[in-house]
RNA sequence: GCCCGCAUAGCUCAGUCGGUAGAGCACUUCCUUGGUAAGGAAGAGGUCACCGGUUCAAAUCCGGUUGUGGGCUCCA
């Protein structure tokens, strides 16, 4: 072998000319393979080479280059090498699993966030204490350096290779593939998995990964097939990423909402009321903080707030259609021979309320607003802290419209969404367009107007979105509006649905300009989604130190000694008197022991009265962060650290 | 609903090999009246989630139920 710099008078010359990423070009006189390139540039770089970017496209190392290409080696500095690594782990847990469990079958295993999963058929399943096992065997596998070995098969020879292997899985994902295509397979000792690669060169390149936990999963992800078990690992490049990764998790659990709810004192739940919160003093406060600010904002943007009943009929969801879809989902209740539900969601009640008295064109676009508070007996299985309950309050809202109103609707919305989230302190929001589901009412058309209609909106206000296929509502698509909780996790909280289907179901009509009757649009549309939720996001966005004006208690006065109560208790009278959410603390505690407790609390301002606040009429602040304000007069505090909005 | 964990005092958690339960904080009382992240002492507090089984004996082993945690599925 023999490299050479490139000359740029030997246009025609055939040995392959590789042109590398720092836009140096190297000529071989003979086909080499990646590895070789990596080892002609320096023995540092042969170590860490874990790909190739071959003109673009993610390859071997063992790639054998005969033809000129673009060239760029990947080495674990590379976001790519690091998903190599983690596709590569994937394999090896595959291969300490069928060597520990040799009747286990294979089926898929990619490359998540964080890391990776291998979902496998194992009829008497495996525990969590069968993964220190596995990571042990897969340590040892990693140690042993085996090289990985790519080669390729022929469809049909494929499917029978893996039959003979008793891999029933792998067999029919090679059959779903097209038969003239040929399949690539790897090796790595005693170990052969399908896979469109590419993997390390040798497994002694994987070096930091740790089984996480092990869940259920169906095949092909459809709830009828039987469920496989599921092994999830986190993979890096070294200890050291894995150890900063694994506190990273570590710290986020300290943010969970569940823990801040019961250390903060804002919410219980209990066995009696599965997926149902009780809300405590200065939780509620916070919720009643957030829901008198959204129906303020409601207030300027024309909306109409209303209030519509818990409990209705069976037939009004019969007609709207979510007794057909939903029915063994909603809480039923029979009294006097009727079949009466807890209403699951608000939309065909504020129908009934558009339908009372005659509309006009004129009144359109009606606005209805409500706090809707709805219950839904979701999946056991689905419930998670106030994230995912069964009996929650939406900040819901209909609008009425023409066809025409459609557009500035949405977009309006779309602004004031933005308006409270970043008040609220979210500026990442995902924006997500959901689309036609199998099952849906409505026809085609409009169905193509309404999908066409949010995607124009979402574009017109440049934001970045992606489509998520069949996920929309029976009645019609949506974008949701997701927010991440302290380990990544989405939720939906606003949505902006259009709807053909619902209005006309129900019977609603304006009369329009030529005096004839028309149905109405109607859009679906919640900013926070439901409180409990939000106030989920919210708790572990803020960490439980809430801005002063959404802190449940914002501010704590406390005395030095008995002699100060009551001009404590009068600071706090004039306070509430006042409308700020304050308490007092008169404990005979020290006060290095009350600054320490309300500091815990997360209380943005505590305020200490000793000898020398009685004797100026004044308090001492401090922050919840530790910092000394100063000793001023309460007047001052107010408009200085609380501002006027109370 | 499905898969895998977990459930001990108000909270956070110990509890070995099966032999009738322990700490810290919180709580109550007393002492202390102290100037910005834990002052001291004493006391009270548990049908070990629930139901059943094995055993001379179960917090501990086994089965079931409920709740809960992590996933899957679902999410009007």
């Amino acid at each position: 072998m023999r490299s050479l710099v490139w000359n740029a008078t030997d246009l025609n010359d055939p040995m392959p000319e590789i042109s590398l990423a720092d836009g140096s070009v190297r000529a071989y006189d003979n086909p080499l393979t990646i590895a070789d390139v990596a080892a002609d540039i320096g023995p540092g770089l042969a170590r860490a080479a874990l790909a190739g970017k071959l003109n673009g496209e993610l390859v071997d190392t063992s790639t054998l280059l005969e033809d000129d290409c673009k060239l760029t080696i990947i080495t674990s500095r590379d976001e790519e090498g690091l998903a190599v690594i983690r596709h590569s782990t994937a394999h090896l847990l595959a291969q300490a699993v069928k060597q520990l469990f040799p009747r286990a079958q294979v089926t898929i295993g990619p490359v998540i966030e964080n890391g990776f999963y291998y979902d496998f058929s194992y009829a008497p399943g495996f525990s969590e204490h069968d993964l220190a096992a596995i990571e042990k065997r897969m340590m040892e596998l990693a140690r042993a350096d085996y090289p990985v070995e790519r080669s390729i098969m022929a469809r049909d020879d494929a499917v029978r290779y893996f039959k003979n292997q008793g891999e029933m899985y792998k067999a029919e994902i090679i059959a779903g593939i097209p038969q003239q295509q040929v399949v690539s397979l790897y090796g790595q000792n005693d170990f052969v998995d399908l896979c469109r690669g590419p993997h390390v060169p040798s497994t002694g390149h994987l070096r930091a990964f740790k089984l996480m936990k092990i869940a259920g999963a169906y095949w092909r992800g459809d709830s009828k097939n039987e469920m496989l078990q599921r092994i999830y690992g986190t993979a890096w490049v070294d200890r050291k990423q894995l150890k900063s990764y694994l506190l990273q998790l570590k710290q986020a659990e300290k943010r969970d909402h569940r823990k801040l709810g019961k250390q903060l004192n804002l919410f219980h739940m209990q066995e009696e009321a599965p997926g149902m919160v009780f809300w405590h003093p200065r939780g509620w406060a916070l919720y009643q903080v957030l829901q008198q600010y959204m129906r303020t904002e409601q207030h300027k943007r024309n909306y109409r707030e209303i209030n519509t009943p818990q409990v209705v009929d069976f037939s009004l969801w019969q007609r709207s259609g979510h007794a057909d879809k939903f029915g063994d989902d909603m809480f039923s209740v029979q009294s006097e021979g009727r079949d009466f539900a807890l209403k699951p969601m608000n939309c065909p009640c504020h129908v009934q309320v558009f339908n009372q008295g005659l509309k006009s064109y004129r009144d359109l676009p009606l606005r209805f607003a409500e706090f809707g508070s709805c219950h839904r007996n979701e999946l056991s299985g689905a419930l998670h802290g106030l994230m995912r309950v069964r009996g929650f309050v939406q900040d819901d809202g209909h609008i009425f419209c023409t066809e025409d109103q459609i557009q500035s609707e949405v977009g309006e919305f779309i602004d004031f969404l933005h308006h409270v989230y970043r008040e609220l302190g979210f500026t990442d929001v995902l924006y997500r367009l959901s689309t036609r589901p199998e099952n849906r009412v409505g026809d085609e058309q409009n169905w193509d107007k309404a999908e066409a209609a949010l995607a124009q909106a979402l574009d017109d206000k440049n934001l970045p979105w992606k489509t998520l296929q069949g996920e929309g509502a029976f009645y019609g698509p949506k974008i949701e509006f997701s927010l991440q909780d302290s380990i990544g996790r989405i939720w939906q909280c606003g949505t902006m649905q259009v709807d053909f289907a619902m209005p006309g179901r129900l019977d609603a009509q304006y009369v329009a300009e030529d005096g004839a009757r028309k149905t109405p649009v109607m859009l679906h549309r919640a900013l926070l989604g439901a409180f409990e939720r939000f106030i989920g996001i919210l708790t572990e966005h803020w960490e439980g130190k809430f801005p002063v004006w959404l802190a449940p208690v914002q501010a704590m006065v406390m005395n030095i000694t008995d002699k100060q109560a009551k001009y404590v208790e009068g600071i706090e009278n004039n306070l509430k008197k006042q409308g700020f959410r304050v308490e007092s603390d008169l404990r005979n505690e020290k006060i290095g022991f009350k600054i320490r407790e309300h500091t815990l609390q997360r209380i943005p301002y505590l305020l200490v009265a000793g000898e020398r606040e009685v004797a100026t009429n004044s308090i001492a602040v401090r922050t919840q962060g530790g910092e000394n304000l100063g000793t001023m007069p309460v007047e001052q505090f107010i408009t200085d650290c609380l501002g006027s909005e109370a």
